[in-house]
DNA sequence: CTAATAGTGTCTATTAGACAGTATGTT
DNA sequence: AACATACTGTCTAATAGACACTATTAG
């Protein structure tokens, strides 16, 4: 017969949380910077590439596959501790921009056991990073070609390119949510080919109706610097008269040139707050 | 010393995942729908209410208090898989739209343990659902009002009235992303306060550029009760021709017309997909 | 007739797209 | 001088906001 509690108190007191089955929870960072290509030309500006960075596995499982910086979360860590904590053992970089993207909760994740992700997307301006990086750490430039039934992405750190196919599986045309179903993917490890997917089409959306890209922006930089980042991640060429009437609200003028470039000089811009 | 591997088949049988303290997931729903009110006249429109589904719990912990219907995450079960479990147990409800909002993971949002809860948004036509609540469910009206500092919400059953006030903590500006500080709450269970001031935020903004709240509306409904819903959810009044221009290619025509309402008769409209 | 909503026409203001032009540095 | 980018002016198209007007029903 079931007991009748009179109190919180005494209810808390007996309670046995074993009576269900638990699982394991990881804070996967999906971190993504700008970087700069080289220069093909010395009047051209330095190409930029929309980059993330990944970690190769040293253990089983998955062993020598890339995979998102990620750790389980301690039994006393609130989750955005853990990613915190994660992003800063990876890099060692705090104070970053760090927004919670998606839990991916399917059984069979990870072969070893039950394994539940968040995953955040977290910005930095890449000139914040020098030499800190873990030994096991790459930034991977990102290359998407996208239509309307797949996005092909590519990743390539100069030596070793990772890509795949992301099949768009339609939920809710009305909302225009998509699924993705991977294809061709041997070098990511888990389901992380799908966070990455899912991390880049929310940061290609939430670039159009936020200010996030500021984020990947170092203090003092050109107009035109700030139209190829959104260019990059965008995947399209904006006119620079429009563009320039967007942004115009966002940006503050210095006193600051930047010279030594081949052609006429441009103003230094910084984010208005 | 460490064992060396030669294979992950041979790594995976020696795994023993209780290196880990492990912990438990629940899946919690957010159901909102929209309800008539009465008519204060014979010439006037139903009232529309935003609602959402609460559930009284009858057992510790915060027993007697309200709190979103959900429950644990099984160990072979995936979370999308229980969410929607969760909804039909509640309600006998499928085949809804649902889609995940949040996972809340602080410490201590359990008493009884270390709990993690991720949240899913879902929608109905209030239609759909007669008599199929389970006992301890209720609908309450939802009433908001928001200035830049705060949310008052106030939840409204019939017989009880639930009130809380969520005070905005900028997190970033640029990304107008908000964290919440919950006051004055003595009815709700858990972090449930915070659940559903994030999910009407979330609710509130996805209305502005996506078509979810025609999973609010019946098959057939006219323009006027689709401009209510759209108004009653963002809380302020719109300009019919204005919105009428908006919704003209998400709607079609029908041949069908609602009369007997004390005033001109309306045409049906449908949700074109 | 009256109150209440249904539905449309139109003027204006704002925003987005497109293109052409001028400006100015380095090599 | 030539190239490459910086930066601006302006015309046009599309979208959003505001208001006024007509239409139609039950009671």
């Amino acid at each position: 017969m079931e007991k009748i509690y009179k109190s919180e108190e005494e209810f808390l007191k007996d309670y046995n949380s074993d009576d269900f089955e638990k699982l394991s929870l990881t804070a996967d960072i999906l971190l993504f910077s700008v970087s700069d290509g080289g220069k093909d030309n010395y009047r051209k500006l330095n190409e930029k590439y929309f980059s993330i960075l990944l970690v190769k596995r040293d253990t089983y499982p998955f062993k020598d596959k890339w995979c998102l910086p990620g750790g389980f979360v301690g039994i006393d860590e609130a989750i955005d501790d853990a990613a915190v904590r994660v992003l800063r053992a990876e890099t060692n970089l705090h104070n970053i921009y760090m927004e919670q993207l998606y839990t991916f909760g399917n059984v069979n994740r990870d072969p070893r056991m039950r394994v539940i992700s968040t995953s955040f997307l977290a910005l930095v301006d890449k000139n914040k990073l020098r030499d800190t990086l873990s030994e096991n750490a790459s930034w991977f430039n990102v290359m998407i070609l996208e239509d309307e039934k797949e996005i092909h992405i590519t990743l390539d750190n100069g030596n070793e390119k990772i890509s795949f196919i992301a099949v768009k599986k339609l939920i809710s045309k009305s909302t225009e949510r998509y699924d993705y179903e991977i294809k061709n993917n041997d070098k990511l490890a888990f389901d992380h080919a799908l966070v990455i997917t899912t991390g880049i089409s929310r940061l290609k959306n939430k670039v159009n109706y936020t200010d996030i890209v500021f984020h990947m922006m170092p203090e003092y930089f050109t107009l035109g610097e700030l139209q190829q980042v959104y260019e990059v991640i965008l995947g399209k060429k904006l006119l620079d008269p429009a563009f320039r009437r967007i942004i115009a609200d966002k940006v503050e003028k210095t006193n600051k040139m930047k010279t030594g470039e081949g052609h006429r000089p441009s103003v230094l811009f910084r984010y208005k707050k």
